[in-house]
DNA sequence: CTGAAAGCGCTTACAG
DNA sequence: CTGAAAGCGCTTACAG
């Protein structure tokens, strides 16, 4: 922020010209400089302090080290988990990150897209909040892109994003396996493309396990709304001997309904949680047995590929990463206790 | 990201020079381009599309319209909701962020302004986890900082804060109003200095009131610990009728206690929670009262501050801006039950 | 082995 | 009223 060195500056010290210092600074000396004035260059540039001026370097080379994120809200508000750790790893690799939000409509998306252009970012990166299905507007056939937690419908743009369906098999999966046959399931909105999926994971492992479908329960994501379908789904004729949440929210919901329905959690009723990284299952008591989306993972895999293909200078594929979710044990699950 | 119209373009379908094109584009035009000329060149820039390139902008004139932030992790994570609404208001005014890491040590600092640097940001904000103070590097003097939730104990710099100590003395002070004389306080670690000034506020209020002091159990800030030490205080010889929470996390623990204890709230217990806007206690069933934070105010007021310095092309003064936390009422709180 | 020159795309005095 | 020129700081062919 103080008045900077230049390169015309570190020249004038170490007595060479500026091409010279740029050819030391970026490793092309090798066969073009003698020994004594790279070293004259060096010491100049470290006493002086001298970065080269990224704004400079990027209207020359036009490569920004600059990735742009087109993000959006969803019903759990943005992706911020999923952008802090893409951000890390970009950070790492001396790149820096420039957000934008943008609806995903054509008009907002172009819009976004013009003032990332602008600043001429050298790829970029559409981080969804929740899994989903997304249009890409034509221009990013273009350039380097990446999409995180999102699906290209036409398949051809490079896609990481979580099994879901396989996240949901995976939480029935620990019930069954238990002895659990009467499960029920606490769901955010089934029209929803993440909800439905995890649903559709959890009904899929019960199917094959020839177990009736769960006993279903559709609420918004939050915390009072799980509390209520959880005590509806408990106070049944003949309640659930476990639960699954596709959301942490609802997760707490559930255990608050069994505390105050004066249920044991494991011993009258077992629970599993899906779980979007809100770090709330990890401290409930018990803490909660979970499937966890791998955010860093998947965002740092992002990250690294599209940091990667402009390094090596090549157009990405349109492969699709998945990523398994895995389980992490809890304390929230038994075996089903004796019916009365 | 596709291939870009540049002035030259404009200006060639346009039948002008490049400066033509750069004067109407800035509305400079007014008594030096005639007015057919001006329809020609704003015609020939929509035909086109074209937006000046930022990179190149930014190298000519020294300003970037970006803006650094610096901010690092402290013990709830990251300050993400303070960011983002901060990236919000800068959006909307032309402006774009660049984050950046950096643990509040000499050396880290120095490493990440210099990238900014590097960069041209045109200001800085420094945004952190949690209320503290801070010892701002040298070469901060230097350029436009605005500091977010923390105070520059040199006084040198602009600083929009929360009034934590406030926010303490108002909880406690609508469980006096109740008529609550024996009230509990679920505190985080008591060397941090957004807990201390929490704790404070609560303390202070009830010595104003000739109240007691508040028995308090300092712990970390999770709900399972939050419902260790809830029970604890509960299950006294003489329990508190009333529980101040300077968390949300701790919050919920402390409805988990009372729920396993059969206490209801606020029949039994009254609850109130300062809250760090993760919209948790506004889930919650009863929802709490709560004093919140006003994450977005304070961030728009702070990217707004170091933008309307930039357009004035002035210094920033060493104002200290501290924010209210007003009291939301939710249905946690009555009228202390009789003693047995 | 080394330095002078061109040029990335823009804005801004400066001649005419 | 208009265009040619300089220059922001850098990198990269290109002469010598």
């Amino acid at each position: 922020m103080t008045r900077k060195a230049t390169a015309q500056d570190v020249a004038d010290l170490a007595g060479v010209s500026r091409s010279a210092v740029s050819l030391v600074l970026n490793g092309r000396a090798k066969g073009n400089i003698s020994e004594a004035k790279q070293q004259a260059v060096i010491d100049a540039a470290a006493r002086l302090d001298y970065t080269p001026n990224a704004v400079a370097q990027g209207l020359r080379t036009s490569r920004t080290r600059t990735l742009g994120v087109l993000t959006w809200r969803g019903l759990g508000g943005l992706p911020l988990h999923l952008i802090a750790s893409a951000l890390q790893t970009s950070l790492n690799a001396g790149y820096v990150l420039v957000k934008m939000y943008a609806e995903p409509t054509e008009i907002d998306q172009h819009r976004a897209l013009a003032a990332l252009g602008n600043r001429q970012v050298d790829g970029l990166l559409v981080v969804a909040p929740e899994l989903s299905d997304y249009q890409p507007v034509e221009t990013m056939a273009l350039s380097s892109v990446v999409l995180l937690n999102c699906l290209d419908v036409g398949h051809q743009l490079t896609c990481v994003v979580p099994d879901e369906e396989g996240a949901g098999a995976r939480a029935a999966q620990v019930l069954l396996d238990r002895g659990h046959r009467d499960i029920g399931l606490l769901a955010g909105h089934l029209d929803h493309g993440q909800t439905a999926r995890r649903v559709a994971g959890v009904q899929g492992a019960l199917a094959a396990a020839g177990v009736a479908p769960a006993a279903t329960r559709s609420t918004d994501v939050r915390v009072d709304a799980g509390l209520a379908a959880a005590t509806a789904l408990l106070t049944q004729e003949r309640p659930p001997t476990a639960l699954v949440c596709t959301n942490e929210r609802l997760a707490v919901g559930a255990l608050f309904a069994a505390a105050q329905l004066g249920l044991s959690v494991p011993g009258d009723l077992s629970l599993v949680s899906l779980d979007d990284r809100e770090e709330l299952a990890a401290q409930l008591s018990p803490a909660l047995t979970r499937v966890e989306r791998p955010d860093q993972l998947m965002a740092s895999h992002a990250a690294e590929l599209l940091i990667e293909s402009l390094a090596a200078g090549g157009r990405l594929d349109a492969q699709r990463y998945t990523f398994v979710c895995p389980l992490v044990e809890g304390g929230s699950v038994a075996a089903p206790a004796l019916r009365r």
